[in-house]
DNA sequence: TCTGGGGTCCTAGGACCC
DNA sequence: TCTGGGGTCCTAGGACCC
């Protein structure tokens, strides 16, 4: 959609969603000019995946998430760059203060992506179409990357227009547009649709996206669930009512927010091990990290979960609900080894392993029960003291004893 | 040299309570 | 006798997203 019309067409469209074009390898090549003319990616080394590759990568099959190997055998002149987390998220962070100075609402999807609501910023700033082209020049301008933007009256709409203006552009489907943009669609494409769910569709008989929409509610929730039928019949018609919802610290009133409900972390062995003193010496790693992570948040969880990961790829996952929320690393810690001891490993090698606190909660609202001959000073302040000296000293000042060696 | 790491949400069964 | 319902919590697994 182009000319003068699209401005006034986009007044029906307050919702943007903005993308950053091949973000990670994007901003490794904004200071590599000599590698424009390359295929690259970013990631994908020993046992990695691929996190991003840029066009040319792309035009010879290579794609995110692909395990590195793969994509050197697709492209074995591909330039492998390894990842840049703090300029991803210098990048990043600058790009969403962009956005909020067009409007508060914005609801942060990923460092790369994001839904704003522009509602009410039109009379400042014009249409959401003219907002949306004024976003992509600011940061092509300040950032040096591009962007694509889709702009509709829905989330789920915006989303897959921003996918269609790919890369470097801007698409409109105003409402009147919705059901033709729509229904030509492979099922696959509709947001929340992934490989088993679609193939799941293509055999129970649902090609398109308007195949889905011309099938009546209730036999959708009859072949795919209470929730999935429903909610992709209304996908399929492009009629969700999900708000842009403000991941953000609360700013404004009226702006929603959602803390977050887990923290976890977990890592993948250079090479797999059923060494028990090595799976633990990484469980304490991982432990300690989510800890810092849920205090320096100012939140506690209830429920402790391990993930392992075997050779084969199977994986399993084991989860306690303590008494009380916690965020002491000892307590966290003495659950992780409890639920691995339970496992009774007897020589299965490990992949990966890994530490999720869930039903997370803010610390301030949690009354500690004194348990009787309990010490005053007990493993809570010896981790204070830690994220003090971490703070003074840089993370690697105090460790577990037993993260010192090997 | 196949297959990362950080999350959210849904389902389903069993326990338990009223 | 022959099998109530509803609600909530916990656990495990799976799908999905970027």
């Amino acid at each position: 959609m182009s000319g003068p019309d699209a401005y006034e067409r986009s007044r029906a469209c307050p919702v943007l969603h903005v993308d950053m074009d091949a973000f990670y390898a994007s901003v490794a090549l904004r200071d590599r000019p000599d590698l424009q003319d390359s295929p690259v990616f970013v990631g994908g080394g020993h046992r990695g995946v691929v996190l991003s590759a840029n066009y040319l990568a792309r035009a010879r099959g290579v794609r995110s998430a692909m395990p590195g190997s793969r994509a050197l055998r697709l492209c074995p002149e591909a330039v492998v760059l390894a990842p840049d987390h703090a300029a991803f998220a210098t990048v990043s962070a600058a790009v969403m203060e962009t956005f909020r100075q067009v409007t508060p609402l914005v609801e942060g999807v990923s460092m790369d992506e994001a839904f704003l609501d522009v509602s009410g910023a039109g009379r400042l700033l014009g249409t959401p179409l003219a907002i949306a082209e004024q976003l992509r020049a600011r940061i092509a301008d300040e950032q040096r990357i591009t962007c694509s933007v889709g702009v509709a009256a829905t989330v789920s709409v915006a989303k897959l227009a921003s996918t269609r203006a790919k890369p470097d552009g801007v698409r409109v489907v105003a409402p009147d547009e919705v059901v033709a943009f729509l229904h030509h669609r492979d099922i696959g494409d509709l947001y929340g649709v992934g490989e088993k769910t679609r193939d799941r569709l293509r055999r129970q008989g649902y090609l398109t996206v308007g195949d889905l929409a011309r099938t009546e509610v209730g036999v959708l929730r009859r072949d795919l669930g209470e929730h999935l039928g429903p909610h992709l019949h209304t996908l399929a018609w492009g009629a969700d009512r999900r708000q842009v919802r403000s991941r953000h610290a609360p700013v404004f009133a009226g702006v929603t927010h959602d803390p977050d409900k887990s923290m976890g972390a977990q890592s993948t062995f250079g090479r797999d091990t059923a060494d028990r003193a090595v799976v633990l010496r990484e469980l304490l790693r991982l432990t300690t990290s989510v800890t810092g992570r849920l205090r320096t948040a100012g939140v506690a969880g209830r429920t402790v979960a391990l993930t392992v990961r075997f050779s084969d790829f199977t994986t399993l996952t084991r989860s306690r609900t303590l008494g009380e929320a916690t965020d002491v690393t000892q307590e966290v810690f003495a659950a992780v080894v409890a639920l691995h001891d339970a496992l009774s490993l007897r020589g299965d090698r490990l992949r990966l392993v890994g530490v999720r606190v869930e039903g997370l909660q803010a610390r301030a609202g949690i009354h500690h029960q004194h348990v009787l001959g309990e010490r005053e000073v007990g493993w809570a302040e010896a981790d204070r003291a830690v994220d003090q000296a971490a703070r003074r000293f840089g993370p690697a000042a105090v460790r577990p004893a037993s993260l010192l060696g090997g």
